[in-house]
DNA sequence: GCTTTATGGAGAT
DNA sequence: TCTCCCTAAAGCC
Protein backbone atom coordinates (compact mmCIF):
# COMPACT_ATOMS: atom_id res chain seq x y z
CA UNK A 1 0.00 0.00 0.00
CA UNK A 2 1.79 2.53 -0.93
CA UNK A 3 2.25 6.47 -0.55
CA UNK A 4 4.86 8.44 -3.28
CA UNK A 5 7.76 7.17 -2.25
CA UNK A 6 7.00 3.66 -3.42
CA UNK A 7 5.66 4.38 -6.73
CA UNK A 8 8.97 6.37 -7.10
CA UNK A 9 10.88 3.30 -6.35
CA UNK A 10 8.73 0.89 -8.96
CA UNK A 11 9.23 3.65 -11.63
CA UNK A 12 12.76 3.21 -11.05
CA UNK A 13 12.94 -0.06 -11.27
CA UNK A 14 10.76 -0.28 -14.66
CA UNK A 15 13.81 2.21 -16.18
CA UNK A 16 15.93 -0.56 -15.36
CA UNK A 17 15.05 -3.43 -16.01
CA UNK A 18 12.14 -2.83 -18.42
CA UNK A 19 12.31 0.88 -20.71
CA UNK A 20 14.39 0.52 -24.07
CA UNK A 21 12.29 -3.21 -23.91
CA UNK A 22 9.88 -4.98 -26.43
CA UNK A 23 7.19 -6.47 -24.28
CA UNK A 24 5.02 -9.19 -24.09
CA UNK A 25 1.50 -7.92 -22.33
CA UNK A 26 -1.47 -10.61 -21.23
CA UNK A 27 -3.94 -10.49 -18.07
CA UNK A 28 -3.98 -13.93 -16.44
CA UNK A 29 -6.86 -12.37 -14.58
CA UNK A 30 -8.99 -11.44 -17.67
CA UNK A 31 -9.87 -8.46 -16.49
CA UNK A 32 -7.00 -6.00 -18.66
CA UNK A 33 -7.52 -8.40 -21.91
CA UNK A 34 -8.05 -5.67 -23.87
CA UNK A 35 -5.49 -3.55 -22.74
CA UNK A 36 -2.88 -6.27 -22.64
CA UNK A 37 -3.50 -6.76 -26.53
CA UNK A 38 -2.57 -3.38 -27.42
CA UNK A 39 0.45 -3.63 -25.42
CA UNK A 40 1.75 -6.25 -26.45
CA UNK A 41 4.78 -5.99 -28.77
CA UNK A 42 5.65 -2.75 -27.98
CA UNK A 43 8.79 -1.21 -26.72
CA UNK A 44 8.60 0.62 -23.13
CA UNK A 45 10.44 4.11 -23.94
CA UNK A 46 9.45 6.09 -21.12
CA UNK A 47 8.71 6.12 -17.58
CA UNK A 48 6.86 9.10 -15.34
CA UNK A 49 6.17 8.64 -12.06
CA UNK A 50 3.97 11.38 -10.13
CA UNK A 51 2.55 11.11 -6.88
CA UNK A 52 1.22 8.16 -6.48
CA UNK A 53 0.91 7.19 -10.10
CA UNK A 54 3.04 6.09 -12.60
CA UNK A 55 2.83 6.01 -16.36
CA UNK A 56 4.38 3.99 -18.75
CA UNK A 57 5.23 5.37 -22.06
CA UNK A 58 5.00 2.63 -24.99
CA UNK A 59 5.57 2.85 -28.73
CA UNK A 60 2.63 5.78 -30.77
CA UNK A 61 2.57 7.35 -27.79
CA UNK A 62 0.63 5.09 -25.86
CA UNK A 63 0.61 5.33 -22.41
CA UNK A 64 -0.13 3.06 -19.43
CA UNK A 65 -1.73 4.92 -16.72
CA UNK A 66 -1.49 2.85 -13.16
CA UNK A 67 -2.52 3.68 -9.37
CA UNK A 68 -2.16 1.02 -6.70
CA UNK A 69 -4.31 2.38 -4.53
CA UNK A 70 -4.96 0.71 -1.11
CA UNK A 71 -3.82 -3.00 -2.49
CA UNK A 72 -2.14 -2.50 -5.74
CA UNK A 73 0.95 -4.31 -6.16
CA UNK A 74 4.14 -5.37 -8.53
CA UNK A 75 5.62 -8.09 -8.26
CA UNK A 76 8.68 -8.23 -10.24
CA UNK A 77 10.89 -11.35 -11.21
CA UNK A 78 13.70 -12.25 -13.54
CA UNK A 79 16.97 -10.55 -13.82
CA UNK A 80 15.96 -7.31 -11.89
CA UNK A 81 18.35 -5.09 -10.83
CA UNK A 82 19.39 -5.32 -7.11
CA UNK A 83 21.93 -2.21 -6.51
CA UNK A 84 22.27 -0.91 -3.02
CA UNK A 85 19.19 0.77 -2.52
CA UNK A 86 17.17 -1.01 -4.90
CA UNK A 87 17.11 -3.97 -2.78
CA UNK A 88 13.50 -4.28 -2.09
CA UNK A 89 12.96 -3.97 -5.75
CA UNK A 90 13.37 -7.82 -6.12
CA UNK A 91 10.18 -7.98 -3.95
CA UNK A 92 6.52 -7.42 -4.32
CA UNK A 93 6.39 -3.36 -4.45
CA UNK A 94 3.58 -1.07 -3.11
CA UNK A 95 2.43 -3.69 -1.07
CA UNK A 96 3.38 -3.72 2.68
CA UNK A 97 2.96 -5.86 6.00
CA UNK A 98 1.35 -4.92 8.77
CA UNK A 99 4.06 -2.91 10.54
CA UNK A 100 4.17 -0.52 8.08
CA UNK A 101 7.44 -1.71 6.08
CA UNK A 102 7.58 -2.25 2.55
CA UNK A 103 7.67 -6.30 2.62
CA UNK A 104 10.92 -6.45 0.49
CA UNK A 105 12.64 -4.07 2.41
CA UNK A 106 11.66 -7.02 5.57
CA UNK A 107 13.19 -9.08 3.24
CA UNK A 108 16.63 -7.39 3.03
CA UNK A 109 16.29 -6.90 6.84
CA UNK A 110 15.85 -10.44 7.72
CA UNK A 111 18.40 -11.83 5.53
CA UNK A 112 20.95 -9.73 6.36
CA UNK A 113 22.38 -6.46 4.59
CA UNK A 114 24.76 -6.96 1.84
CA UNK A 115 23.89 -11.04 2.06
CA UNK A 116 21.47 -11.04 -0.89
CA UNK A 117 22.86 -9.52 -4.15
CA UNK A 118 25.71 -8.40 -5.53
CA UNK A 119 25.52 -4.34 -5.77
CA UNK A 120 24.26 -3.36 -9.28
CA UNK A 121 24.04 -6.72 -10.57
CA UNK A 122 20.79 -8.46 -12.10
CA UNK A 123 20.33 -12.10 -10.59
CA UNK A 124 17.37 -13.70 -11.27
CA UNK A 125 15.21 -14.38 -8.58
CA UNK A 126 11.86 -13.81 -8.14
CA UNK A 127 10.66 -12.92 -4.64
CA UNK A 128 7.17 -14.28 -3.37
CA UNK A 129 6.27 -12.72 0.19
CA UNK A 130 3.88 -14.98 2.46
CA UNK A 131 3.91 -15.80 6.08
CA UNK A 132 5.75 -18.99 5.13
CA UNK A 133 8.14 -17.41 2.68
CA UNK A 134 8.73 -14.17 4.87
CA UNK A 135 12.52 -13.85 5.67
CA UNK A 136 13.57 -15.94 2.63
CA UNK A 137 15.83 -13.76 0.00
CA UNK A 138 13.78 -15.04 -2.67
CA UNK A 139 12.80 -18.29 -5.10
CA UNK A 140 14.77 -19.74 -7.78
CA UNK A 141 12.75 -20.88 -10.88
CA UNK A 142 12.59 -23.93 -12.65
CA UNK A 143 11.53 -22.18 -15.80
CA UNK A 144 10.95 -18.35 -16.70
CA UNK A 145 9.11 -17.18 -16.91
CA UNK A 146 7.29 -17.80 -13.50
CA UNK A 147 3.75 -18.81 -13.63
CA UNK A 148 1.35 -15.94 -12.70
CA UNK A 149 0.16 -15.94 -8.70
CA UNK A 150 -3.16 -15.03 -7.96
CA UNK A 151 -5.27 -12.02 -9.32
CA UNK A 152 -2.64 -10.54 -11.90
CA UNK A 153 -4.14 -8.27 -13.96
CA UNK A 154 -1.53 -7.60 -16.44
CA UNK A 155 2.09 -9.40 -17.19
CA UNK A 156 4.73 -7.69 -18.23
CA UNK A 157 7.46 -9.77 -20.14
CA UNK A 158 10.13 -9.29 -21.53
CA UNK A 159 12.70 -11.78 -22.51
CA UNK A 160 14.53 -11.39 -18.98
CA UNK A 161 12.13 -10.30 -16.64
CA UNK A 162 8.80 -10.26 -15.99
CA UNK A 163 6.34 -7.76 -13.92
CA UNK A 164 2.85 -8.87 -12.47
CA UNK A 165 0.93 -6.07 -11.43
CA UNK A 166 -2.24 -6.73 -9.35
CA UNK A 167 -5.24 -5.12 -7.57
CA UNK A 168 -4.45 -1.87 -8.81
CA UNK A 169 -7.60 0.90 -8.56
CA UNK A 170 -6.44 2.38 -12.05
CA UNK A 171 -4.94 0.51 -14.76
CA UNK A 172 -5.50 1.75 -18.21
CA UNK A 173 -4.53 3.00 -21.53
CA UNK A 174 -4.44 7.07 -22.35
CA UNK A 175 -2.88 9.31 -25.31
CA UNK A 176 -0.40 11.71 -24.23
CA UNK A 177 -3.07 14.45 -23.99
CA UNK A 178 -4.99 12.03 -21.68
CA UNK A 179 -2.10 11.76 -19.51
CA UNK A 180 -1.02 15.18 -19.68
CA UNK A 181 -4.47 16.16 -18.26
CA UNK A 182 -4.56 13.78 -15.48
CA UNK A 183 -1.32 14.86 -14.44
CA UNK A 184 -2.04 18.85 -14.69
CA UNK A 185 -4.37 18.10 -11.94
CA UNK A 186 -1.90 17.03 -9.18
CA UNK A 187 -0.28 19.18 -7.24
CA UNK A 188 3.51 19.96 -7.21
CA UNK A 189 5.97 16.40 -6.41
CA UNK A 190 9.27 17.59 -4.73
CA UNK A 191 10.94 14.92 -6.47
CA UNK A 192 9.49 15.91 -9.80
CA UNK A 193 9.96 19.81 -9.47
CA UNK A 194 12.64 20.70 -6.70
CA UNK A 195 11.98 23.93 -7.23
CA UNK A 196 11.29 27.00 -4.91
CA UNK A 197 8.23 27.66 -7.54
CA UNK A 198 6.56 23.91 -6.75
CA UNK A 199 7.01 25.29 -2.60
CA UNK A 200 5.66 28.70 -3.20
CA UNK A 201 2.70 26.84 -5.52
CA UNK A 202 1.99 24.83 -2.39
CA UNK A 203 2.39 27.36 0.07
CA UNK A 204 -0.27 29.61 -1.68
CA UNK A 205 -2.98 27.08 -1.98
CA UNK A 206 -2.69 25.87 1.42
CA UNK A 207 -2.91 29.72 3.04
CA UNK A 208 -5.89 30.24 0.97
CA UNK A 209 -7.79 27.27 2.11
CA UNK A 210 -10.18 26.96 5.10
CA UNK A 211 -10.02 23.49 5.25
CA UNK A 212 -7.88 21.36 7.94
CA UNK A 213 -4.36 20.60 6.76
CA UNK A 214 -4.95 17.20 8.31
CA UNK A 215 -7.10 17.23 4.67
CA UNK A 216 -5.58 19.11 2.86
CA UNK A 217 -2.02 17.27 2.99
CA UNK A 218 -4.21 13.97 1.31
CA UNK A 219 -5.27 16.38 -1.67
CA UNK A 220 -3.22 15.17 -4.34
CA UNK A 221 -4.27 18.07 -6.17
CA UNK A 222 -3.16 20.04 -3.30
CA UNK A 223 0.17 17.69 -3.22
CA UNK A 224 1.62 14.91 -5.01
CA UNK A 225 2.19 11.50 -3.03
CA UNK A 226 1.81 12.01 0.69
CA UNK A 227 -1.04 9.46 1.99
CA UNK A 228 -1.77 8.43 5.71
CA UNK A 229 0.97 7.28 6.92
CA UNK A 230 3.04 10.57 6.09
CA UNK A 231 0.24 12.56 6.84
CA UNK A 232 -0.10 12.11 10.31
CA UNK A 233 3.82 11.78 10.68
CA UNK A 234 4.17 15.28 8.72
CA UNK A 235 2.02 16.72 11.10
CA UNK A 236 3.42 15.83 14.26
CA UNK A 237 7.11 16.50 13.37
CA UNK A 238 5.61 19.58 13.02
CA UNK A 239 3.94 19.82 15.75
CA UNK A 240 0.88 21.28 13.57
CA UNK A 241 -3.12 20.26 15.16
CA UNK A 242 -4.21 18.45 11.78
CA UNK A 243 -7.68 20.49 12.15
CA UNK A 244 -6.19 23.89 11.77
CA UNK A 245 -7.26 25.65 8.59
CA UNK A 246 -4.75 25.85 6.01
CA UNK A 247 -4.84 29.53 5.73
CA UNK A 248 -4.54 30.04 9.59
CA UNK A 249 -0.51 28.34 9.68
CA UNK A 250 2.21 30.92 9.36
CA UNK A 251 3.26 30.71 6.10
CA UNK A 252 6.82 29.75 7.29
CA UNK A 253 5.26 26.79 8.84
CA UNK A 254 3.45 25.45 5.83
CA UNK A 255 6.58 26.39 3.76
CA UNK A 256 8.51 23.82 6.27
CA UNK A 257 5.83 20.92 5.42
CA UNK A 258 6.69 21.04 2.11
CA UNK A 259 10.45 20.89 2.58
CA UNK A 260 9.73 18.27 5.38
CA UNK A 261 8.09 16.18 2.49
CA UNK A 262 10.90 17.06 -0.09
CA UNK A 263 13.27 15.34 2.65
CA UNK A 264 11.42 12.56 3.61
CA UNK A 265 9.96 11.64 -0.23
CA UNK A 266 13.82 10.70 -1.18
CA UNK A 267 14.60 9.07 2.03
CA UNK A 268 11.58 6.89 1.60
CA UNK A 269 13.00 6.15 -2.31
CA UNK A 270 16.13 5.10 -1.39
CA UNK A 271 15.11 2.88 1.72
CA UNK A 272 11.45 1.47 0.83
CA UNK A 273 10.42 2.78 3.82
CA UNK A 274 8.03 5.74 5.31
CA UNK A 275 11.48 6.66 7.59
CA UNK A 276 9.82 9.61 9.71
CA UNK A 277 12.18 9.28 12.86
CA UNK A 278 15.03 10.23 10.79
CA UNK A 279 15.94 12.86 13.08
CA UNK A 280 16.63 10.60 15.68
CA UNK A 281 20.35 10.00 16.72
CA UNK A 282 22.61 7.06 17.54
CA UNK A 283 21.27 4.61 19.84
CA UNK A 284 17.78 6.22 20.01
CA UNK A 285 17.47 5.63 15.66
CA UNK A 286 18.96 1.89 15.91
CA UNK A 287 16.12 1.06 18.34
CA UNK A 288 13.70 2.22 16.48
CA UNK A 289 14.74 0.60 13.21
CA UNK A 290 15.30 -2.27 15.02
CA UNK A 291 11.35 -2.80 15.79
CA UNK A 292 9.04 -2.53 12.81
CA UNK A 293 6.37 -1.85 15.48
CA UNK A 294 8.24 1.34 16.37
CA UNK A 295 8.98 3.28 13.72
CA UNK A 296 6.56 6.13 13.99
CA UNK A 297 5.63 8.88 16.08
CA UNK A 298 2.37 8.65 15.94
CA UNK A 299 0.98 6.47 13.57
CA UNK A 300 -0.94 3.32 14.48
CA UNK A 301 -0.36 4.08 18.10
CA UNK A 302 -3.24 5.13 19.65
CA UNK A 303 -3.76 4.84 23.23
CA UNK A 304 -0.07 4.96 23.77
CA UNK A 305 1.94 7.39 25.11
CA UNK A 306 3.66 10.33 22.77
CA UNK A 307 7.50 9.63 22.59
CA UNK A 308 7.88 13.32 23.48
CA UNK A 309 5.25 14.20 26.07
CA UNK A 310 3.54 10.88 27.26
CA UNK A 311 0.24 12.05 26.19
CA UNK A 312 -1.96 9.48 25.34
CA UNK A 313 -2.14 9.15 21.05
CA UNK A 314 -5.78 10.45 19.62
CA UNK A 315 -7.34 8.23 16.61
CA UNK A 316 -9.79 9.96 15.05
CA UNK A 317 -10.87 9.53 11.32
CA UNK A 318 -10.47 12.78 9.03
CA UNK A 319 -11.13 12.37 5.80
CA UNK A 320 -12.43 8.93 5.68
CA UNK A 321 -8.99 7.51 6.98
CA UNK A 322 -7.49 7.19 10.34
CA UNK A 323 -5.72 9.88 12.08
CA UNK A 324 -2.97 9.50 14.33
CA UNK A 325 -2.04 12.78 16.44
CA UNK A 326 -0.89 13.60 19.87
CA UNK A 327 -3.49 16.86 21.90
CA UNK A 328 -0.55 18.09 23.55
CA UNK A 329 1.92 18.18 21.55
CA UNK A 330 0.17 19.24 18.02
CA UNK A 331 -1.57 22.84 19.06
C1' DG B 1 -13.43 -21.03 7.38
C1' DC B 2 -14.94 -16.09 8.06
C1' DT B 3 -14.13 -11.20 9.27
C1' DT B 4 -11.31 -7.38 9.46
C1' DT B 5 -7.99 -4.37 7.90
C1' DA B 6 -4.98 -1.59 4.79
C1' DT B 7 -0.25 3.46 2.99
C1' DG B 8 -6.66 5.37 -2.11
C1' DG B 9 -9.89 7.55 -4.79
C1' DA B 10 -14.08 7.99 -7.79
C1' DG B 11 -18.80 8.68 -8.18
C1' DA B 12 -23.38 9.06 -6.36
C1' DT B 13 -26.37 11.36 -3.07
C1' DT C 1 -21.22 11.95 3.54
C1' DC C 2 -21.95 7.54 1.80
C1' DT C 3 -20.90 3.55 -1.16
C1' DC C 4 -18.27 1.06 -3.88
C1' DC C 5 -14.13 -0.95 -6.11
C1' DC C 6 -9.45 -3.33 -6.12
C1' DT C 7 -6.67 -7.88 -3.26
C1' DA C 8 -4.12 -10.31 0.25
C1' DA C 9 -2.89 -11.25 4.79
C1' DA C 10 -3.72 -11.30 9.60
C1' DG C 11 -6.74 -12.33 13.24
C1' DC C 12 -10.32 -14.73 14.95
C1' DC C 13 -13.54 -18.75 15.57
Amino acid sequence: MPEGHSVHRIARQFRSNFQGQRVTASSPQGRFAEGASVLSGRTLVDVKAVGKQMFLDFDDELWLRVHLGMYGAWDFAGEITADATIASANGRMGQTNQHGTDLAAAILDDAGENSLHSIGAPRNTRVRMSEQTKGLAGEEWDTFPPPPVGAVRLRLLTKHAVADLRGPTACEILDSTAVNAVIAKLGPDPLLDPSSAAEDRFTAVVRKKATPIGLLLMDQSVVSGIGNVYRAEMLFRSRIDPHTPGKLIPEELVRGLWRDWARLLPIGVETGQMMTMDDLEGEDYRRAMASRDDRHWVYKREGLPCRVCGTHILLEVMGARKLYWCPNCQR
